[in-house]
DNA sequence: TGCGATTAGTTCGACTTCGAATAATATTCG
DNA sequence: CGAATATTATTCGAAGTCGAACTAATCGCA
């Protein structure tokens, strides 16, 4: 399809409008490479219900087993509210279950299942390989600082909103 | 709140929990960035209604006038079906404005009016700001590598869906 | 020890996004 | 030229996330 000559534009070389403005932009970036990320990811993971959506969270909820709801929600960045209907899905795909906790009766504590760990170890191989897919091109040491500057933006932002 | 020692736990230095399997997850931490990211910066806009969500699409229109609703979705990594809600609410606040195509009856095109043009300028001012408490110690070569990084991931992932 | 403040999880209505289906229109091809 | 196919925007029900309000429980302090 020939670019549109009836309008200024400014395409990128794939199709897809940008914006000066927008280049240079992190915030935009970060959300438009987490979208495709998390569809592109979603859309090869067909086997494993909501699973691959929050592979985060299961990451977190195999090292650190037995913690409360509202820990879990802090560290992946949802509020407390979200996680409910979260983990009721996990729990029914029986991937993970909610434990009452011995210290404090308002409190439930989160721990994965064996099919969950099973679950968990797949997706994290099949993760891999998406990632050095989305990756492709960029050098090892590039990657390692990249990663590295998305910890500080995310230590920063979450010493924004104490 | 002192650590909880009923469990192993790998407490990262905030009081938020962690896994090692998620420390080079590029699109675990694009996606905590994101979210942390648009929160604040949210947070901070209290008087702009959904723009600043949309600041990105903003950009987009103010520099791509006239262009239809499918080319600006798919260039911000939504589908088409969610953009008629989002350009609704922005019409509706007197931010933009569609119109009918000239050459195609069944596509409209969109516009920035002109008080959008201001709230695209001054959301921008605000963006740059929040922006750099984002990237606040990281320093401005590597945070340009970060953003060339982003583009390569971008464009990748934009090829794995094609 | 009792009480006020705080916390943990849930509910509920609202907001954001998705994907299938639909109507209208444009394009392609025999 | 007409039929078949593809495209654009919209609708609608569903999924994902939010934030206020609520109940039950805990904590800290006078």
């Amino acid at each position: 399809m020939p670019e549109d000559r009836t309008t200024a534009t400014q395409n990128d070389e794939d199709g897809f409008l940008s914006a000066t403005a927008l280049d240079q932009s992190l915030g935009y970036k970060l959300r438009l490479a987490q979208i495709l990320a998390y569809r592109s990811f979603e859309e090869q993971m067909t086997d494993y219900g909501v699973a691959p959506r929050y592979l985060g969270l299961l990451g977190i909820v195999a090292e650190n087993p037995g913690q409360a709801q509202n820990r879990l929600a802090d560290s992946i960045g949802l509020q407390k509210s979200s996680l409910v209907t979260i983990l009721d899905r996990l729990e029914k795909d029986g991937i993970l279950e909610r434990r009452a906790s011995a210290q404090d009766r308002r409190a439930k504590t989160v721990w994965l299942t064996n099919k969950g760990e099973q679950v968990v170890a797949e997706l994290f191989l099949h993760a891999r390989d998406h990632e050095a897919r989305m990756a492709a091109g960029i050098d090892d040491h590039l990657l390692a600082d990249v990663v590295a500057a998305l910890d500080v933006m995310i230590a920063n932002l979450r010493g924004l909103s104490d």
